[in-house]
DNA sequence: GAACCAATTGCATGAGCATACAAGCTCAGC
DNA sequence: GCTGAGCTTGTATGCTCATGCAATTGGTTC
């Protein structure tokens, strides 16, 4: 196996691994998946804490079967609500409810944290990946 | 959100892209899952082509049981065989056969060829992979 | 109405967790 | 020293979940 080989296979091993650390984090302690995490972010960001599903499936380069269900989900613990757009009325948009943004809230600090504590455990293995290089 | 934070989600997204990008080519080209194709990997390098269903789930770092229907899948394909081990009864090998053999010897260009074409892709996105940072 | 776009729904896949099952090992008690 | 209960180790199976693709439904635009 080439050089390139084992280094991309180490690569997705460590990654793999600190998504699952940071997946488990946030499903014990808030009872939120990572993409669902993601999403409310993505959301909290948006102007008037409201995105279009295609928006969000685009962001988080998910495709628009998986962004329906999980915006299901995220509606069903009332996190989010859909909206028909006025605009548009094909359109539906996914808005933060205000338990949403108290969630995702708390839900940053745990992602904060443990990412931080799982790059410090693998020293080496990002290198050059997530600081600009100086 | 934290400059770490962003950077972490780039990483992310490019890995996942080159993941998905080669799990395509396997699929379209060979009919080879990706796991699949890493398994037949671990089994060419390993003593013998064979190697115990708990030896090949420690290095793909997947449980148990996924290892136990991905390698009901490569049988299935005549890929790989079953064979207990004398010395311990509970065991089991999971031996590469010569189509997996000749499969895999196919199936290694590809896989080659598009990550270094995905890698390509990706200028700057994964600095330090490719050249050990002097 | 024809072509198109947005969102949802049906179906298949690969993965994890919990559990069941099977083989071998240990050791107390006779 | 033999036996059998209980533990350990190795594999398989049932269920569930998130995701992708393909087909569908409903609204829009020309």
């Amino acid at each position: 196996m080439s050089h390139l080989n084992q280094a991309w296979f180490q690569l997705i091993q460590d990654v793999a691994a600190v998504e699952a650390e940071l997946a488990k984090a946030l499903q014990a302690r808030h009872g939120l998946g990572l993409s669902d995490f993601r999403a409310l972010q993505a959301l909290a960001e948006a102007k008037n804490s409201e995105l279009r599903m295609q928006d969000l499936a685009s962001h988080l380069k998910l495709n628009q079967s998986s962004v329906s269900r999980m915006v299901e989900r995220l509606e069903r613990t009332k996190l989010t609500v859909r909206d028909v757009c006025a605009d548009d009325k094909r359109g539906v948009y996914t808005v933060l409810t205000d338990a949403g943004r108290t969630l995702l809230a708390q839900s940053e600090v745990t992602y904060q944290t443990t990412l931080q504590a799982q790059l410090a455990e693998r020293p080496g293995a990002f290198t050059g990946l997530l600081q600009p290089l100086p």
